[in-house]
RNA sequence: GGCCCAUUCGUCUAACGGUUAGGACGCGGCCCUCUCAAGGCCGAAAUACGGGUUCGAUUCCCGUAUGGGCUACCA
């Protein structure tokens, strides 16, 4: 007889302020694996509680971001903003059953209170005076349309919090307040819709950011006033900027939206946040999804906050560039030659298939990979000027002459002859093959860096080889006579 | 201020009391080479500090320092 243990079941639950986080990705991408691993259920929930803050819009683009990054939920999304009936029930019980309380202050009274505390250098805490009212006192002047808060009875012992990440938390009872769960205009809170929704929802496990950890007996005592299980809680160490403060606009890119547009594939942005905090072992790097899902363990999930490192990303970006079938590039660099500034023109396909096999190895990103593939799209709109003056010597023009008319003769138009033709004609001239190596590539594509001369001109072809070769020498004509 | 968390190469991390402290990014060198990359090989680079515990601490405990988080009628 084996033991049947409940399905373990995980939620994600951005607050829509935004655009996706990359911290945020972190998180779900946690979610998401530790739910594929533990065959559990993924939920999607909306906390758009902060009616001043929440838009629509906001939360169709963290949808969008999801799915471009493939994090795939089983169940929502779930918006909390429409989960209201549920909130004001679970306050009503808490009330009845004198769990919670109303409190009656204004916040300018406790922003007083505040103050106060502040300027004689102790720690605020809420007074606790509505404890003190007596129910039928409390009811009376809540019918009467008294404007007050609910506020949790917090007891008054220390709370242990268990987390699976680092092992068990102690919080002293007098470091929390009776902190407010519905406001006086009757919305709920963060932390009191939270725990409502994670009760209601059946959560086992609750893995989010740090930051959220000194928030955690808060809703320990939410979920015994409740009478709900306790989930497991997973605190992971906080995604930080190269200054080490927390990662955000002013590092640089910081969202999916940025990234996706600097030309970043999903799978690479996904693989690694994914090491960001967790080590899968064996000095394991490029993963596969199916890989993660399988292997992913929170055992082996660190507690300390990481600093975000473009530099390895782009890295990872290339391994997956190079990883990846021509096709599936290719649709890949189309999406990112239209969103590029300036937009690039994309060759036709049976010559954009071999070029992307020239220049994989050396592009970081698909926007690299659309530019580079534009050069076969159109004539180089300019020359590289330093290129011109290092390449360009007088007895340039004369010798590319001589291989014009060469390769202007030339039937066999295949990287090979195309070499053998130059190295040739180099010969003949008397002077180093890269003597005309470098001006060529130089009237081909515009600059002196890129994928092998002869490859590059087999398959650009015949006519457009010549053609570009041809204007390449009026140019530096012109050059010569101003 | 109070409470909480964290601390191994510059960065991401491995080493679950005994290792010449390992790997990766980045950096430097060499090889390959028509350039630039990619790739291969080699190299420099770390246990924050101070006390314990122990035959032995990167590892366990305490303190200090530093960084971060929380301390709202924000999430």
């Amino acid at each position: 007889m084996t033991e049947t243990r409940p399905v373990p079941r995980v939620r994600f639950a951005p607050s829509p302020t935004g655009s996706l986080h990359v911290g945020s990705v972190r998180t779900a991408l946690d979610n998401l694996l530790f739910a594929r691993r533990e065959k559990g259920v993924f939920i999607l929930r909306i906390e758009d509680t902060d009616v001043e803050r929440s838009k629509a819009e906001l939360s169709d683009q963290i949808l969008s971001s999801m799915k471009w990054m493939g994090l795939d939920y089983d169940e929502g999304p779930f918006y909390q903003s429409r989960r209201y009936d549920l909130y004001r029930a679970a306050a009503e019980k808490l009330l009845a059953e004198g769990n919670a309380y109303r409190a009656f202050e204004t916040p300018e009274e406790l922003d007083r209170d505040r103050k106060a505390a502040e300027a004689q250098g102790r720690a605020y805490r809420y007074s606790g005076a509505g404890r003190a009212i007596p129910p039928d006192e409390s009811d009376r002047r809540a019918r009467a349309g008294e404007r007050h808060v609910v506020r949790l009875k917090m007891p008054a012992e220390t709370i242990v919090v268990q987390d699976l990440i680092r092992g068990p938390v102690e919080f002293p009872a007098d470091a929390l307040d009776d902190f407010v769960l519905v406001r006086s205009d009757g919305h709920p809170l963060y932390h009191f819709s939270v725990c409502v929704d994670d009760a209601e929802m059946k959560i086992t496990h609750v893995i989010r950011g740090d930051d959220h950890l000194a928030n955690t007996p808060k809703h320990v005592a939410l979920f015994r006033a409740l009478g709900a299980p306790i989930p497991q809680f997973a605190h992971l160490g906080m995604i930080l900027g190269t200054d080490r403060k927390k990662l955000s606009k002013r590092h640089g890119a910081a969202s999916v939206e940025e990234w996706r547009d600097a030309g970043v594939l999903p799978e690479a942005l996904f693989n690694y946040l994914a090491l960001l905090g967790w080590a899968p072992g064996k000095d394991r790097e490029i993963m596969s999804r199916e890989e993660m899902e399988k292997e992913f363990s929170l055992d082996r999930v660190g507690a300390s906050p990481s600093v975000f490192d473009p530099e390895k990303l782009l890295w990872m970006n290339a391994q997956y560039i190079a990883r990846m079938p021509g096709e599936e590039l290719l649709a890949r660099a189309s999406a990112s030659s239209a969103t590029a500034s300036p937009p690039q023109e994309m060759p036709p396909r049976d010559v954009a298939l071999p070029a992307i096999e020239l220049h994989r190895p050396r592009v970081r990103t698909t926007i690299e990979l659309a530019r580079a593939l534009s050069a076969y799209a159109r004539d180089p709109g300019q020359y590289d000027a330093d290129g011109l003056r290092k390449q360009v010597r007088p007895e340039t023009p004369a010798q590319l002459e001589k291989l014009v008319e060469r390769y202007a003769s030339q039937t066999d138009w295949s990287a090979g002859a195309l070499e053998a033709a130059l190295r040739e004609t180099a010969e003949s001239l008397g002077v180093a093959a890269g003597k005309l190596i470098h001006p060529v590539r130089l009237a081909l594509t515009g600059v002196t860096v890129g994928a092998p001369l002869f490859d590059v001109l087999a398959l650009l072809g015949k006519e457009t080889s010549l053609r570009r070769l041809r204007r390449f020498l009026e140019t530096i004509a012109r050059e010569v006579r101003t």
